[in-house]
RNA sequence: CGGGGCGUAGCUCAGCCUGGUAGAGCGCUUGGUUUGGGACCAAGAGGUCGCAUGUUCGAAUCAUGUCGCCCCGACCA
């Protein structure tokens, strides 16, 4: 029997653990199309309860949903100039609209298109082309729209969830009559987004404008939230993007003000994707597989029933079944408790071991030995598997939120304090190549330093594989000069090596 | 696109060097023994050995080509 549901382990090999995770949790699988996915139920549940939670936050700052087409004409791509640069190298071209068999029985393209379709990367474009009609008056802003969405980025290694060619998401574009109120947007989506990443992901993480050469192609100012794996490199697991006019001029997104002065707009862009689901198992699973926060675990809580004769189960079911009716009595965090029996015919030991590594945050095992004494097992996917604790019976259903907030809670604790203790401020220009040198330190994490937005900061990282991930803004000011160029700055940055 | 590795059963792989007609473990199905735990015994299902061409009496094995995957770089959410 091994000793670990997961086999490698982490610190035996990082990426294929990684890899193993997915494929023991059942979250994906790759897919006869090289470069893309299959979401598979167990995965997919996780992206909708990310969807279900970040709606309610899009609806509630008052973004609306709608959709746009997946293809984009070419010519809109070229109308803004960065824009192109930074996204033709990846884009998937629709040429044609119709197969034919040849001679050989084989389909072949026909139908050429007068102008070649993009399948989108991002829909700047697109959308920017819409507001473009659709806004004439200071009256008709801001507009304020969410899709959620697939899209197509060709890359050149995919890994799954963190990089597919093909990728769900939801990206935000609004338009706003002045920069100032572009600029709020902007920065309350961020806070958006680390509010879940925190709060709902138990991943913390630093918020901060990323420096001119990790930008959005397009945008004047990047925000991005950016976690700490447990191998120690970045994850930049959400973006906020200020575009200022540069849309609104190339695309013509423009407005008639109060003073009857036509104006350009200014507007935004945001998006998370399935990439989370790759930071929520860098970041909390461990050597028996997925850990989920109870907050976006599809089950919360699973009830094993323990029985050998028909007659045990007809007791243990009958209690189980009690139990789950009287937990999903209760609320946490503002919904029902999500709870399952598991009562499928199989060994209990598999049974058990498939929940640990799909990461179900509380295992309740109930046999005649329990019934009998008025208790239950309770396992807690934050502690080892063979862990168990006793607790009554009746109890249990009524401590079951405080039990997943502690859960809930305990993850974000636990890895805020793996990247404190991964993290260090660093003052001087020669101890950088030694902190990320891994074999004079066990695992390099993220160095806190003063540095300039300056290319010859991202040339001299570059070297040892570091970028500039952001200046995080809730520090405090710390002015400084920079370790590289010798410019005043007036806060620390975040350096890492990253995916 | 450069450098390295690999394609044999659902999964992990052995066999290949030294050609002779396909194996193991896990998983799966069935029966039995077990039962607070990823069990044991027995029987069974499952593979045109990535694909193509060549060499040969004979190719998983040798040669050439081709496709795909993984790892390391350049690129990126």
């Amino acid at each position: 029997m091994p000793k670990h549901g997961i086999s490698p382990t982490r610190t035996e090999d990082y990426p294929e653990w990684y890899q193993q995770v997915v494929r023991a949790a059942e979250l994906a699988e790759s897919s006869p199309v090289r470069g893309c996915m299959v979401i598979k139920p167990h995965g997919f549940a996780l992206w909708e309860r990310m969807q279900a939670i970040l709606d309610g936050m899009f609806k509630a700052t008052g973004h609306k949903n709608a959709y746009f087409p997946l293809f984009i004409p070419l010519s809109y791509l070229e109308q803004e100039a960065k824009h192109v640069e930074g996204f033709a190298k990846e884009c998937a071209v629709v040429t044609h609209h119709r197969l034919e068999l040849d001679a050989d029985g084989r389909l072949v393209p026909k139908g050429k298109l007068e102008e070649p379709l993009v399948v989108r990367p991002t829909s700047e474009t697109i959308i920017g082309a819409m507001y473009a009609k659709w806004v004439q008056s200071w009256r008709d802003l801001p507009i304020l729209i969410n899709q959620w969405a697939n899209v197509v980025r060709w890359e050149m290694r995919p890994r799954v969830f963190l990089r597919t060619a093909e990728f769900l998401w939801q990206e935000g574009h609004t338009a706003h009559a002045t920069e100032a109120e572009a600029l709020q947007e902007t920065l309350q989506m961020l806070d958006i987004y680390a509010t879940f990443a925190e709060h709902d992901l138990a991943i913390p993480v630093w918020k901060g404008p990323k420096p001119a050469s990790e930008r959005f192609p397009g945008a004047v100012e990047t925000y991005s939230i950016e976690a700490m794996m447990q191998d120690g490199k970045a994850l930049q697991a959400g973006t906020s993007h200020f575009l200022g006019q540069n849309f609104a001029k190339a695309q013509n997104i423009s407005f008639t003000d109060k003073t009857s002065k036509e104006e350009y707009c200014w507007t935004t862009s945001w998006g998370v994707s399935t990439r989370l689901i790759g930071g929520l198992i860098m970041t909390h699973a461990d050597d028996d597989g997925l850990v989920l926060p109870p907050r976006i675990a599809p089950e919360q809580i699973v009830l094993l029933p323990i029985y050998r004769t028909d007659e045990d189960k007809n007791a243990v079911m009958k209690c189980c079944q009690e139990m789950r009716d009287l937990i999903e009595e209760n609320q946490w965090r503002d919904e029902k408790i999500r709870v399952r029996i598991d009562d499928r015919d199989m060994r209990g030991g598999d049974k058990a071991w498939q929940h640990i590594k799909q990461g179900v945050p509380v295992r309740v095992e109930i046999g005649p030995r329990d019934i009998a004494n008025g208790t239950v097992s309770i396992a807690r996917r934050d502690e080892p598997p063979k862990q168990k604790h006793a607790m009554s019976l009746t109890e249990f259903p009524k401590s079951a939120a405080e039990l997943l907030e502690s859960i809930q809670s305990n993850l974000l604790k636990k890895a805020v304090a793996f990247r404190e203790s991964h993290s260090s401020k660093i003052d001087s220009k020669d101890e950088i190549p030694a902190f990320f040198d891994a074999s004079q330190q066990d695992m390099p994490g993220f160095a806190y330093v003063h540095v300039a937005d300056d290319p010859a900061v991202a040339k001299a990282l570059d070297p040892l594989k570091v970028t500039v991930r952001c200046t995080p803004m809730e520090w405090e000011e710390e002015p400084g000069k920079c370790l590289f160029t010798g410019k005043t700055v007036s806060r620390r940055s975040v350096i890492s090596r990253s995916y």
